[in-house]
DNA sequence: CTGAAACTGCAACTCGTTTGCAAAAGCAGA
DNA sequence: TCTGCTTTTGCAAACGAGTTGCAGTTTCAG
């Protein structure tokens, strides 16, 4: 088990719940995963670990992770949620259109106006999601695109 | 009908599609939104017109008004989709967490550096989602409405 | 080692949204 | 106007991500 997914579970321990063999390997597979899988994704994983570990299971605990702030869901695109491992680094997404894959980013300049926008709007910034959209730059041929 | 209204079934019928008067009573109530609504919720504002139109239609149409660049479609809590008719100019959102209702701006400071964020990770920027969370500073006058 | 409380797998359910179908309506052209 | 070919509609059933009730299983404080 990795370190990563060590913190995890000791952190959930800590959080008052118990620590299963299921947690045990969702953990793992999520602290793990570097790609912002999503919840059929890891599902996918953690059967190759133990086959007997439902679907459910792997929501719920994802759900209890995502509660305590242990891991964090986005929607980018479509209708099913991806996961990441909480990072001490707040960043932001940007969304690789052609591909599915995400690259994370961080932009100090971006967020103090995100906060300065909002007050003046007066309110309080609580929270924001940003995600680029974008293709890869083609360095040498154009591909075929939309006007 | 409003004008605003009477522009979206214009474009809609440039659009090669015909006029009907579920259309013309969708296309006025969602011109005439200005609080982002959802779809249940212009199904409710239809039905006090024309109770015999059906979700599904409602649905249909917002999809083929979206599709044909006369409304947008946003996501910004919850799983529903929240319509506004699309407006020339590009903005992003802010959401009220505690109403949740939702206020418009536009900084084009932010947009200039997205774009430069997007280059410098070697991706060409064709959209971005930029959604502001947070709560009203000071109790003031609040004309906020829910969807 | 025990047993109350928490957890699991399963299947059934939720909820926003979509779709198959037969009936109804729009919109040419005659 | 009427005709007839499409498109559109209402209904109900279907969809898909995610959730939940239940009964059996497991954890862990005592």
């Amino acid at each position: 088990m990795s370190d990563a997914a060590e913190v995890l579970i000791s952190q959930c321990r800590q959080a008052g719940q118990r620590i299963t063999a299921p947690r045990r390997i969702i953990a793992d597979v999520v602290a793990k995963a570097d790609d912002h899988p999503d919840v059929p994704e890891i599902y996918r994983r953690v059967a190759e670990i133990d086959p007997t570990i439902s679907l459910s299971t792997v929501y719920r605990t994802v759900k209890i992770f995502a509660s305590t702030g242990l891991v964090e869901r986005h929607s980018f695109a479509g209708g099913r949620a991806r996961i990441e491992p909480a990072s001490e680094v707040h960043h932001d997404h940007l969304f690789d259109i052609e591909s599915g894959a995400v690259i994370e980013f961080r932009s100090d300049e971006i967020e103090r106006l995100q906060a300065l926008v909002a007050k003046e709007l007066g309110f309080e910034l609580t929270g924001h999601r940003l995600v680029l959209y974008g293709r890869p730059l083609a360095r040498k041929a154009r591909r075929a695109r939309k006007p």
